[in-house]
DNA sequence: GTGTCACTTCAAGCCGACTTGAGGTCAACC
DNA sequence: GGTTGACCTCAAGTCGGCTTGAAGTGACAC
């Protein structure tokens, strides 16, 4: 009664079922029996997909999530683990936001070609000396109105 | 002279010889021609591979990276692909911003279970409810001192 | 009782961005 | 002139996170 057939997970989760078999064995997620062949789940493992889909989106590799969950299934997540997550996500947002303003100004700037835009050529030049390289940053100012 | 060979691209650059191959081959660079069966590149590579780091860091792939230039090699950056690119910068960084704060709190919680701290039951609630699915974001306010 | 249809398993395939390995070439040094 | 070592090519492998395809099963409708 409570169960819900993989469809209905699916349904609710947005998940297709083949990732939920997919997240099944790897052990991310549980069945809780079968009706026949098919999986049943407990409605708790809705929950429990959206913390996985929030570690992922965290930047958690599916096998460091399946660490996060103790054996009785309880969440078990490792206060330093967060705190260092938090801090690369730090890092992340900085780089990102270096960059997303630099675009914006490379987008506006007035200059013929991207090459002869000064910020432009200060943000290639933060990425030819290594400050940029994909993953890491691009150290520049802010945005501002003109060249 | 003013020619340099793969392993100086390398040595400056940071990438590896085998990456500089495959850029090459897929048309992101070009060697200046050969010293016996090795590549000389001109030293304009390196600008050229600064941008290429800067657009992956900015999240295009290197296919779109290649669409960038033109064929006289020249960046020929479509400033309307920029601004889409910033407002998808913006967006995550936005996700990011907000996961961050919640992984600080709930490392910083004292409630004993994760699950028993209202503001990481939030968090789970907010990513069950589809706010939240890789890549999608988690909408919480700001982290606070207490629960 | 037979058709349908959603499920099942298992193996293989896919994507992007490279890396690795085997086997070959070439310039320079001794 | 032989060894070394850095380069070369080309094919195949890697990684994570799934998806796809073929072939099978079982519950329910008619």
């Amino acid at each position: 009664m409570t169960n819900l057939d993989i469809a209905e997970v699916a349904r609710r989760s947005g998940l297709p079922a083949s990732t939920l078999r997919y997240y099944e064995e790897k052990g991310l997620i549980a069945s809780s029996g079968r009706a026949g062949l098919r999986r049943q789940f407990d409605p708790g493992v809705l929950q429990r997909l959206a913390l996985i889909a929030l570690g992922r989106t965290a930047g958690f590799s599916l096998d460091e999530i399946v660490l996060m969950f103790g054996p009785d299934g309880q969440p078990r997540i490792d206060r330093t683990m967060l705190t260092a997550k938090a801090a690369e996500l730090d890092t992340t947002i900085g780089r990102l936001t270096v960059l997303r303003d630099s675009l914006r100004h490379a987008a506006a700037c007035p200059a013929p070609s991207h090459l002869e835009c000064p910020t432009f050529r200060r943000l290639i030049r933060a990425a030819e000396s290594g400050t940029v390289d994909p993953p890491p940053p691009a150290p520049l100012r802010k945005h501002r109105q003109n060249c």
